[in-house]
DNA sequence: TACTTGCTTGGAGTGCACTCAAGGGTTTTA
DNA sequence: TAAAACCCTTGAGTGCACTCCAAGCAAGTA
């Protein structure tokens, strides 16, 4: 029940509870994006001091680093959501699990091919641009 | 689907002249989202038909194919239309255009990099799911 | 005590890139 | 000639991923 007096101070039980204004500061997410995740199921319920305030844990930190993965793979709020209720719902969905990070991962090697192909042709028009600065004109 | 033929009376007889919905089929872009495109600058301004109604040239396909690949690079529209500013703008906007162009690569670049990052952790996560799955249990 | 800072909530607002609707004209086909 | 198919414009609506607002509580500081 009353566990933590003074707000910022490090541990009491090896445990270590960030703000809000912390966890922002160490994963760069806004107060306003951290609250949202937790409204729409993105985080696992994150503990409260006495007074109502969010006390995140180093398990939340290390949590919020994968879902960084994930954003960073392209892969939309909604199935972020859903890998995180099959988290929550325990070992048996651990198949659906990887199903959805393969599709994933389907994905992202599909996009690091199209941006490939779009990089040849900056490259290549890019190239082109660079004779025009140099000789007098060129072609296109 | 044939009528493109009965109007090219009024221009040279080679120059193949396609409306709206056979650029659709070629470019997969939607009808709505070419005339948006002519709308807000993206494309010059496409030419006309007596009774008003557009008729594309194989010069604008090859513009849509460019414009194609520079959204595949992540490009803003607002950069996109910015770009094409530029081309009507004539040949002294040569360097701002490579410019732009060089910018848009160094993200692709990082881009591509964060995705090849994210896919590693894909790749390990995979990874521990496979065995969970083939032997009893593992770790997290 | 008064002020400042930081945090809470639900709900509204923003920016992007389309996407659709309404109402009307034109062209092709039966 | 009439129906069907196709095209036009302006302006409003959609979905996503945040982002901000208002009103208020709580704790630390002068």
């Amino acid at each position: 029940m009353s566990q933590s007096q003074s707000q910022s101070q490090s541990l009491s039980l090896t445990q270590t509870r960030y703000t809000i204004s912390e966890v922002e500061a160490r994963t760069g997410l806004s107060q306003h994006t951290l609250r949202w995740y937790e409204r729409i199921g993105l985080m696992p319920h994150v503990d409260r001091s006495h007074s109502g305030q969010r006390r995140f844990t180093d398990k939340d930190l290390d949590w919020l680093g994968f879902v960084g993965k994930l954003r960073a793979t392209g892969m939309s709020v909604a199935d972020m959501v859903r890998y995180a209720e099959l988290v929550r719902e325990g070992e048996h969905t651990v198949e659906e699990r990887r199903e959805l990070l393969e599709r994933t991962r389907r994905e992202v090697r599909a996009r690091i091919g199209e941006l490939t192909d779009a990089l040849a042709v900056l490259d290549y028009k890019i190239d082109m641009y660079a004779m025009k600065t140099v000789s007098g004109k060129g072609q296109q």
